[in-house]
DNA sequence: AAGGTGAGCAACCGCAGCGTA
DNA sequence: ATACGCTGCGGTTGCTCACCT
């Protein structure tokens, strides 16, 4: 029983890659390109486990790799990624352009996971203040500032970001939209942003694509209207036990088969 | 100088998702 | 509908090197 190993470990070279090897797959990838990496090695006369060809490759031997430490700018978005994604490490380095998933998981084992152990807060530790008998505290800003504010969405693509900037605001429905920050024109996470911006942190909604479709398709609209709609779910939600950043009744107007889902909890994954 | 220890990082492993026959 | 193959992802391992005693 089990599935079969990807490929016969007999004869295969394992550890370290050596000069050599990385010459021939880089070689042989500039002439055929990336992809079937199952038979890859031995188009490529490597003596290598495809998928150990593959890793390399996308880890260490693409040519648009960025060598280096990691940034402090860096470091702030991961953190912030990371808060967001959890350790879907792939979708992480997906917004930093040279990064590598394996790079950036290391990176937070190293580094990042390190310094919230020491300040005795673990990223991935719900905060001590979820007492159900206490009353729940609704985060200004849930997709910046709470540790449990984890996507859990099947998101598989982030497409769109929109920032706002400005002090940070409690009040999210007196949230500023930049006029660039239309979906037509995305921020440009290669560019992170800069020291002097932290007392003026800005909020970040990114559009992820979930099972195939866009988030902001379902609700025919971007994200900045989000910001619009809350106002109105503001003025409207009081009869609602939660207050969200729109009411689900709003987004439920929208063709949302493919949400019932994420409604199925509460819209916890949105709003808190 | 030699051995021990810990950090950092590259590579491996197993599983899940997706496409296809 | 299902089995199978391929690919991608995240967790884990183990090697290397720097630092300490």
């Amino acid at each position: 029983m089990g599935r079969s190993p990807c490929c016969s470990k007999e004869g295969l070279n394992r550890g370290a890659w050596t000069a050599m090897e990385d010459r021939v797959l880089t070689e042989y990838i500039k002439t055929h390109g990336e992809g079937k990496w199952r038979n890859l090695p031995k188009r490529a006369g490597l003596k290598r486990c495809g998928k150990s060809c593959r890793l390399r490759w996308l880890n260490y031997l693409r040519p648009d790799i960025k060598r280096g430490n990691i940034t402090r700018d860096e470091e702030e978005l991961i953190i912030r990624l990371h808060k967001l994604l959890g350790n879907r490490w792939s979708l992480i380095a997906g917004r930093l352009p040279g990064r590598t998933d394996n790079e950036i998981k290391n990176y937070w084992n190293t580094n990042i996971g390190k310094k919230f152990q020491v300040a005795g807060d673990h990223p991935k530790r719900r905060p001590s203040s979820t007492d159900p008998s206490q009353p729940r505290e609704i985060n200004p800003n849930p997709f910046m500032e709470s540790s449990s504010s984890v996507v859990r969405t099947k998101a598989t693509r982030c497409t769109k970001v929109v920032v706002t900037t400005g002090p940070q605001e409690h009040d999210q429905s007196h949230a500023k939209l930049q006029p660039s920050s239309t979906p037509d024109d995305p921020v440009d996470f290669s560019n992170p942003i800069s020291e002097e911006d932290t007392n003026y942190l800005p909020n970040f909604i990114m559009d992820f694509e979930t099972d195939g479709n866009i988030l902001s398709d379902f609700l025919d609209m971007d994200f900045s209207q989000l910001f619009c709609l809350q106002n109105e779910a503001d003025n409207s939600i009081n009869t609602s036990d939660h207050k969200g950043f729109v009411s689900e009744d709003k987004l439920r107007g929208s063709d949302s088969q493919s949400l019932d889902p994420y409604f199925e909890s509460g819209l916890e994954w949105l709003c808190d």
